[in-house]
DNA sequence: CGTCTATTTGAATGTACTCAAAAGCGGTGG
DNA sequence: CCACCGCTTTTGAGTACATTCAAATAGACG
């Protein structure tokens, strides 16, 4: 399938898998179109499903009290995003996640992953690989809000993320970095001399 | 053995385990007495083992450019401790880890965890799991640093780990909350009103 | 072209930090 | 047993980084 052929090779950059598994896989996964600015979750709906990215982009953020977005994360193709809060325990999801640009993104329900990892075990591979490397960048996510000032954010931001840099509109990435977007537009001007 | 039955309990409430496969994964550990303000790990050292804490506690943190310390997790018995980005990588640890109170620690290798995972395939799923629920907690945890205040973030840190907050000194919950010990103190009194 | 959203700019404010000093606390040795 | 030492916590004054609110400007899209 054209349409899985990307999953299929990202998969396959930490597991081989024979021709047979791969049309397993595929049986389960479905795929959907998101226009921009459709959400694939809102908080407090019940979302267990991994969501691939094929093409397009997408972001998962939670909105505070004060009705101000905090982004977590932005999905371009070839990324993973979900809710991991509500994959692991079954309740309603925490996040918001909404497309940045049109997106394509292939579904993996919870049961079928289960059903995946019954039937082909090394999938548990997979996912481990994938996760324990998410986490990586998490924690250093992490050291940086508690270690590093704004500028210094921004520029670790344009060195991991170039391609993103280019076409966000900024207000997002003051969001991911975690200032107001005024205070970003100021700090760019000021670090532009 | 004595001194893995922690252990043991803690992966056989993910996974079922025979005798014969238990007796296989403790011959792949080892346990270490770690004392008080003692390192296992220094950062730029090569550190790869996964470690599971039997009992007392032990922290990771980074030390940042002006010399102050950023507290990324603590370890309580039954909790695991690592460098995520050195076991992956094989490269020189980010990390610090040492010791907050005298501890016993079991030491999974790298290259053991790798032959458990060969001989004993369930054992990626346990770490699978093990990993999407840190990766949940952390996730949250960046949530909090962007939409919360230092306020808010104690006091979710109170419940989330009431038996810590008695016995830690306050400049480690400072620096896990992302504040100095002076700014900290003067709030707790503050909230006490 | 007009509308809607994103970005910029400025002034006032607030949250949290730095530096300095004092007070508290625990362990150790005389 | 108490005096001293080192480390943690508290307190205060001054400062800086980042926010809020408001308004003007610029861009994107139908």
């Amino acid at each position: 399938m054209e349409k899985f052929e990307r999953i299929i090779n990202s998969v396959s950059r930490y597991i081989n898998i024979t021709g047979e598994e791969a049309a397993y896989f595929t049986s389960l996964l479905s795929t959907k179109l998101v226009r921009r600015r459709q959400f694939i979750l809102q908080e407090g709906e019940v979302f267990t499903s991994s969501c691939f990215v094929n093409n397009g982009c997408l972001r998962s953020y939670t909105i505070d009290k004060n009705g101000v977005e905090h982004i977590l994360q932005f999905a371009p193709p070839g990324w993973w995003i979900g809710d991991f809060y509500s994959i692991i325990t079954g309740k309603p999801a925490v996040l918001f996640i909404d497309a940045i640009d049109e997106s394509e993104v292939v579904l993996l329900p919870k049961e079928n992953r289960e059903l995946l990892f019954e039937k082909v075990p090394k999938f548990e591979r997979f996912f481990r690989i994938l996760v324990e490397n998410s986490m990586a960048g998490n924690q250093q996510r992490i050291l940086d809000k508690l270690s590093l000032t704004a500028e210094e954010r921004f520029e670790k931001f344009c060195l991991k993320y170039p391609a993103l840099v280019a076409c966000l509109p900024q207000k997002y990435i003051a969001s991911y970095i975690g200032v107001t977007p005024e205070f970003f537009s100021k700090m760019r001007s000021k670090m532009s001399k």
